[in-house]
RNA sequence: GGAGAGAUGUCUGAGUGGUCGAAGGAGCACGCCUGGAAAGCGUGUGUACGUGUAAGCGUACCGAGGGUUCAAAUCCCUCUCUCUCCGCCA
């Protein structure tokens, strides 16, 4: 959310960085503002008035005065309270409307573009490997290999579910582990196994709602969305409370499995692990003070980057365009994977700062141990990683001309010593 | 799911209609005392919004939202959450 004071003193400043994100209008709020700002003044100086007149009261009772009067005034004061509160109620309201339907602020040194066309490729590592056979892709290989089955989980659920069996479940299962191994005991995160299902207080907290409600599955008995990133129950732990500030920075690490809609993506990457409704995750959050929010960006994006380098695939690093850049960021770098069925590198990451923006909303904040003041602090989150996409890249950058694969040496042991899957 | 109890500031804990933003205690900060510390004594100690260069001033907030009243932490209604007992259950 961005801060309705720093709209008001900076329109121009404010506005020139929502232009470069695409069309959104500051008027209408500051327009708002305006009223709301000369309503709570009336108000305010009746309800002074009216608290004057009520520490009176007793006074006179006691004195046995008549007060037929006073209560006849004050009952209209009251009446008229009554209307402007309402009003200013109103008013805050659309305010806060409007407020969270702005995206942030892109970091000014972040490239202005239209696409992901524009994204910038900041480092490669890894060669594509040189295939001297036809080589397959992931879900040929896993389902000739009789570990992943796509057919019945369809059967089960519907399309764009996915069903992982016996070394398959269990290379997924490896993935984790290994994942939240490396980020623990080497990057130092504290893990956390959170709720699948979250409320609708912590879904807008993180900027899921109220724009993208179409994206999330919903579970109207109870109000709970199916949690679509850990992000969104790890961020919401510390939701409207203030911590101190020698507690940061605060790094937490969580596997969940994903859900989304992926509402309006009909058509792409149909087959395979790549878009799915559920998936598996496991992802990095950050509790920063904001003077060393884009130095723990570029940590977390080496502590995502680890997990390639450990596994032994190729990747890319890209800095996204203000116009590929997601609803909540301020900065975000993706991780692309090469995939070779595609031909091309796959996202298989994206780390974010989202400065105050999520903490704004949600509420987060510290106590500065100089001032004393409270202040909000700057979240980060990063997939390390997409779990699914991890299997689909090992399979096909590993995958040899008998339609077995080798197991990435760092995984063998999460794989209780198996060293190729199909013999 | 049924019955009951409860939700007050950093914590604990008073407060059942009126000078209550809220007693007392703990904690914390500062000062005094001390060779130093503890104890003791004194002072201070919430958040948000508005207004002001500032000191300050004003308003709101006692789980959330409504209502009654001149006036609500206090009375009424709805909801959420917590605890205890019963039922069901991995």
């Amino acid at each position: 959310m961005l801060d309705i004071k720093r709209i008001r003193e900076n329109k121009e400043e404010v506005q020139a960085g929502l232009d470069k994100r695409g069309q959104y209008d500051l008027s209408v709020v500051t327009a708002l503002d305006e009223k709301r700002r000369e309503t709570l003044g009336q108000v305010e100086e009746m309800k002074s008035r009216q608290n004057v007149v009520s520490k009176q009261i007793p006074v006179l009772k006691k004195e046995n005065k008549d007060c037929t009067e006073i209560f006849a005034e004050m009952k209209e004061l009251s009446n008229t309270i009554k209307d402007l509160d309402a009003e200013v109620k109103k008013i805050d309201d659309e305010i806060k409307i409007q407020l969270l339907n702005f995206p942030n602020i892109p970091n000014p040194q972040v490239k202005v573009g239209k696409d992901d066309t524009d994204n910038l490729e900041i480092r490669k590592w890894g060669e594509p490997r040189k295939f001297d056979f036809e080589i397959k892709a992931h879900w040929d290989i896993g389902v000739d290999l009789d570990i992943l089955d796509f057919e019945r989980a369809v059967k089960i659920t519907g399309a764009r579910f996915s069903m992982f069996k016996g070394e398959g479940a269990r290379l997924q299962r490896a993935l984790i582990n290994f994942m939240l191994y490396t980020h623990c005991e080497e990057h130092h995160y504290t893990e956390i196994s959170p709720p699948f299902m979250v409320n609708r207080e912590s879904m807008t907290g993180t900027g899921q709602l109220p724009k993208f409600e179409d994206d999330a599955f919903h579970l109207p008995s109870k109000d709970f969305f199916l949690v679509p990133t850990a992000e969104v129950p790890v961020t919401n732990i510390y939701r409207d409370e203030i911590l101190g500030e020698e507690e940061l920075p605060k790094y937490f690490t969580a596997y969940t499995p994903c859900f989304r809609q992926e509402a309006g993506s009909a058509g792409r990457d149909t087959r395979g692990l790549i878009r799915n409704h559920q998936f598996d995750k496991v992802e990095m959050v950050k509790f920063v003070h904001p003077d060393r929010s884009y130095e723990e960006l570029e940590s977390l994006t080496n502590n995502a980057e680890d997990i390639l380098q450990l596994l032994g695939i190729p990747y890319r690093v890209v800095e996204l365009c203000t116009g590929d850049l997601g609803f909540s960021s301020a900065k975000t770098y993706d991780i692309e994977v090469w995939m070779p069925s595609y031909n091309r590198y796959v996202e298989i990451s994206s780390c974010s700062n989202f400065e105050d923006y999520q903490a704004r909303r949600a509420n987060i904040r510290f106590r500065d141990g100089k001032t004393k003041k409270t202040r909000f602090l700057h979240t980060l989150n990063g997939s390390g990683l997409a779990v699914g996409r991890t299997f689909a890249a090992i399979l096909e950058n590993y995958q040899q001309a008998d339609g077995s694969v080798i197991v990435p040496e760092k995984l063998v042991h999460y794989m209780w010593g198996k060293t190729v899957i199909g013999m």
